[in-house]
DNA sequence: TCTGGGGTCCTAGGACCC
DNA sequence: TCTGGGGTCCTAGGACCC
């Protein structure tokens, strides 16, 4: 029945890696269940009340509950629906030990996030289970077998394309693309609005030139819209009346890697030490016109940045922060400190002068945050001349001890003034 | 009474320098 | 009257991801 258009020669030899990519089916859910079993085959969310869902089960999603619902809505939507708190404690365990699997089978893993992995896959690798059918099903007997969580697996010649492989037989599917046909048809049947990397305001400019599935994506002609070898030059498109729109470089690559052409690599060897910036935000209930509200929330978020820091070892001293009104409007601001520090005290002192134009009178704040740039490990702080480094350096000193103590104590004994009494 | 929290990378444009 | 081009660094904001 299937027509081998393009031949032999567009298999993936037997000498080519191939990537792995290991997608956890609706894994907080999952990780859930392990604990309730009673509650298999319903429709189950994990969100917090008056929050949104994070995760839902294949029933909740077929009674129409979709990922980031507010849980009033859902409950409104569906009642019959149960609602679980998360544990993330019990999520990270059960990914670890997933982990600790994928490298019992390939050298080298990429850990992308709590519910997903890719991993490459050498010849050798493949060699040992004979085949890449026997290599998959042993690696999903595994995983099922000592997890009880179910993951969908792809395997094919790009990161990308694997990926894609991982989302066509949810849940619990594997598909393996290994030559041009195969890649076709899954290019074929996956929308464009389902390609990894093209989101919300993509979408519709790919639409307007003509393009419904990933397979017209990849056989878009990009001279038309790019000089050669460039991805970032502006040219007119037609049909985008009187702009330019262009490709840029992440679609062009995307493309390429749609195509069979592998260009983004397994990013294994990541330190958490390497981490460009670290916020810490939250919602509070209810939104608040009061500055002093405002503020202290705003602590405890400085708070919170600074001990996850600390934790790392990690200083920075370019500071953000923003509040977000009920409206959910964000306004934001940030300050360049004259030294590096993750000492929750001195980003306050830096961020006071300037945090009450965020406000505006009467408009009510439901969230506030405090993200941390420039980070850089602690080891490698400047000196400067004028001691304000060393200084600060000092007050990290004292914050450990507080962490230490946090630590033995538990989290409430220490905390700073401002989030503890009203400023 | 309505919608979380934590990240990364890319690009445009301005400042500054030669 | 008209007057260059290139490089680098930084920042703001956009877009995307889980």
């Amino acid at each position: 029945m299937e027509q081998r258009e393009f031949g032999g020669s567009n298999m993936a030899k037997p000498s080519d890696n191939l990537f792995l990519h290991a997608d956890g089916d609706a894994f907080f859910v999952a990780c859930e269940l392990t604990k309730r079993p009673d509650l298999k085959g319903k429709p189950v969310i994990v969100g917090v009340d008056r929050g949104i869902a994070v995760a839902m089960s294949p029933e909740a999603k077929r009674l129409g509950v979709t990922r980031g619902m507010p849980v009033f809505q859902i409950k409104k939507l569906c009642p019959s629906v149960v609602i679980l708190p998360h544990h993330f404690d019990l999520y990270r365990d059960i990914s670890e030990r997933m982990h600790e699997i994928l490298f019992s089978y390939a050298k080298r893993v990429e850990v992308y996030s709590i519910d997903e992995c890719f991993a490459l896959v050498t010849p050798p690798e493949i060699k040992y289970f004979s085949t890449p059918e026997k290599f998959m099903s042993e690696l999903k007997r595994e995983i099922e077998g000592s997890l009880g969580v179910t993951y969908s697996l792809g395997l094919a010649r790009t990161k990308t394309l694997a990926k894609q492989a991982s989302k066509l037989e949810k849940p619990a599917g594997v598909v393996m693309l290994l030559d041009k046909v195969d890649e076709t048809r899954a290019l074929k049947k996956t929308p464009i609005e389902d390609i990894w990397g093209i989101g919300r305001q993509t979408i519709p400019k790919l639409a307007r030139l003509g393009m419904k599935t990933a397979y017209d994506f990849v056989k878009f002609d990009p001279s038309l819209t790019l000089p050669k070898g460039e991805g970032t030059t502006p040219l007119p498109l037609e049909g985008v009346r009187g702009r330019s729109a262009r490709f840029s470089r992440p679609l062009f690559e995307l493309q390429r890697e749609l195509s069979g052409e592998s260009i983004w690599d397994v990013e294994d060897n990541i330190d958490p030490r390497d981490q460009k910036s670290i916020q810490c935000t939250e919602t509070f209930r209810p939104a608040s016109t009061d500055p002093k509200i405002i503020w202290k929330e705003l602590a405890k978020n400085a708070e919170g940045a600074c001990e996850e820091a600390r934790a790392l070892r990690l200083l920075s001293n370019k500071v953000s922060y923003f509040v977000k009104s009920s409206e959910f409007k964000y306004r934001t601001a940030e300050v360049k400190l004259p030294f590096y520090t993750s000492d929750p005290g001195l980003v306050l002192s830096a961020i006071e002068p300037n945090f009450p134009r965020l406000l505006k009178k009467n408009e009510r704040i439901r969230s506030t945050g405090v993200i941390l740039h420039n980070l850089i490990r602690e080891e490698k702080a400047p000196r400067d001349l004028f001691g304000a480094q060393d200084k600060a350096l000092k007050r990290t000193r004292v914050e450990e001890v507080a962490d230490q103590i946090r630590e033995k104590y538990g989290h409430d004994t220490i905390k700073k003034a401002a989030s503890l009494k009203k400023k």
